[in-house]
DNA sequence: TCATTTATAAACAATAGTGTCGATAAGATA
DNA sequence: TATCTTATCGACACTATTGTTTATAAATGA
């Protein structure tokens, strides 16, 4: 109400489509700035530009909201992998970059953080099963290649390559999950602080998994 | 007031180091039972049989309590692992024992949930304790002993040695959390689910640390 | 233009979780 | 025994968060 009279700030009216996807982004914002106990719906209101009466309308709860979030936020992870599979034309045993971009998306994105938070809360994660197994599949083949590779001459069955296969995806899933959550505190207390050494540690890792 | 007048429950009154001990156990009890989002003093105080104002005495507020729970579990942890060691009469790359026990801890007990909810509260452990470090710096100097067994005949720089040994240890951490954390979501996607194929991977792990 | 729908907002109600305060009793000490 | 300290408790207060209700305004279609 000053002299320099504002235009009336109009009211904003979605679509539902929109409004959740706004609203989506609000709350990953949030949850990636301050940690899963910064998801109340008045901050992800206020960061929207909305009411949280608002987010109610659209997500039928506070709750439904966390567990809408934790799905897109799946799916969204999902996509970000697939991209680093398909770029990758080299093999795993001698290029480190595919590792590096797993590292990387999960890590230094983020993104471990906020997978760690929709585990947490034991959300179950069905949606995406079929993105999710297509890409495990993709990288799965991809890695038994590797494998192969790695073994030069010598002969692998087929049933131990594939074993060894899960073994090392599963191996590199929870080491970057638990990197990208408690990598700071423990390098701290281990004596492993700045790039250098991370650079080191992810190069010396994925020496060894082959 | 029944007929049966029973004896009126006398007021217990402990120790400071005491209580802590009972109520910090009581939120373990409680992390495991329901997840660290059950961390709600007068739900832990109501196990432990005091009130929420006793732990309020005690740890000062809330979220000091969680705090304290963490650190406490890393420091028990570490101690255990020390105490494992010492046990164990044979060194590393042959017994797996060690390296059981930490996923053991970490995983089965909540642990490392209670970590990662704590690291994505922005909560700072504190890492450089005193306590801390000694056990770190025993446990150390445990792999890198057993790196020299590994090694056999082969000379390893002591440089080498130890800076691999910190490589071994934030490794076998973040593995630990990252199971603890995705471990059943990861291992139903990737095909390694069940007790068996757990003590399967884990023993494959630890074969190919050194 | 009018009617209908519904996304948005503002005010209110309800509850849960934390923290405060004063009183009491269990040990410790003299 | 008498006194002092403080661990414990119970009741209350406060705040944050969620959820409800009613009203309004922005689209949509007739």
């Amino acid at each position: 109400m000053t002299a320099t009279a504002a235009t009336k700030p109009k009211r904003i009216r979605r679509s539902p489509a929109e409004a959740r996807a706004l609203i989506l982004k609000a709350a990953q914002t949030r949850l990636k700035a301050v940690g899963p106990e910064g998801l109340q719906i008045k901050e992800i209101a206020a960061i929207a530009g909305v009411t949280h009466s608002t987010i109610l309308h659209h997500f039928g709860s506070a709750e439904d909201l966390r567990v809408a979030l934790a799905e897109n936020m799946v799916e969204k992870l999902l996509d970000d992998i697939l991209r680093v599979m398909d770029a990758g034309e080299t093999v795993f045993p001698e290029d480190h970059s595919v590792l590096f971009r797993v590292f990387e998306v999960l890590t230094d994105d983020g993104n471990a953080r906020l997978l760690a938070w929709t585990m947490l809360r034991g959300a179950d994660l069905r949606a995406g099963e079929d993105t999710l197994m297509a890409l495990f599949d993709k990288i799965h083949a991809g890695v038994v290649q590797a494998i192969r590779a790695a073994a030069g001459d010598m002969v692998v069955k087929d049933e131990v390559a594939e074993r060894q296969a899960r073994f090392i995806i599963y191996l590199v899933a929870t080491t970057a999950v638990g990197d990208g959550i408690a990598g700071p505190y423990l390098a701290r207390l281990i004596g492993l602080e700045g790039t250098e050494a991370t650079k080191d540690f992810r190069d010396w890792f994925a020496a060894r998994l082959f």
